[in-house]
DNA sequence: TAGGCCATCTGGTCCT
DNA sequence: AGGACCAGATGGCCTA
């Protein structure tokens, strides 16, 4: 994983040259690459010119090279829509973070960050709904009133198992604090 | 400078 | 068959 830390990072090639290579290798047949051309300025915002060793580590990931003519065309293309793929993601999860109310911060939540306070959030909300139809219905005969009393046990206990809740406004605050 | 987070590439697998 | 999805690998940026 990425526990092989910054320094082996420097002496394996990046994906920039193992698109080169792999276009050489190819052969590909129209020299524009239109695919790559668009990955590369795509890239340009975070990827940068490759720098120099190559210790081709990463090139035992490549196992098989495509076989089929135009095979290199595929590749970018899949590369183009994977990408699309993870920008439409980060939206999303872009979307969830200004979902959760009270979280003004400056700093953009990271991924966790918003996983694990919508999923409070969520459960906060959960507890609150639950405690509020409970209550309503103490007075109220029957089988629902029952479904419900359970079911709030239940969450409270949940609650108190994972303390999801004050883990939330824990967060909350710290969060508060932090910005 | 180390570590966290991220974007991207890539090959494999699943699904339609 | 081809696209979607996934996870691993890797390099860049940023911050403490």
């Amino acid at each position: 994983m990425k526990s092989t830390g910054k320094a082996s990072k420097r002496n394996s090639k990046t994906s920039v040259e193992n698109d080169q290579d792999f276009l050489v290798e190819m052969e590909p047949a129209s020299s524009d690459h239109e695919g790559s051309e668009k990955s590369l300025n795509l890239r340009g915002k975070r990827r940068k010119k490759s720098n120099d060793n190559g210790m081709a580590s990463s090139s035992t990931r490549r196992k098989q090279h495509p076989n089929a003519k135009g095979g290199n065309v595929r590749r970018l293309e899949s590369n183009e829509r994977e990408r699309q793929r993870m920008h439409k993601l980060n939206n999303a999860f872009q979307a969830l973070g200004e979902a959760i109310p009270h979280i003004k911060t400056e700093k953009k939540l990271s991924k966790i960050e918003t996983l694990t306070l919508a999923k409070n959030y969520i459960k906060s909300l959960t507890a609150i709904i639950l405690g509020m139809s409970s209550g309503c219905l103490q007075h109220a005969e029957g089988v629902e009133s029952s479904h419900a009393s359970k079911l709030f046990e239940h969450y409270q206990q949940q609650l108190e198992d994972d303390g999801s809740l004050s883990d939330y406004l824990t967060q909350i605050h710290s969060f508060r604090e932090g910005s």
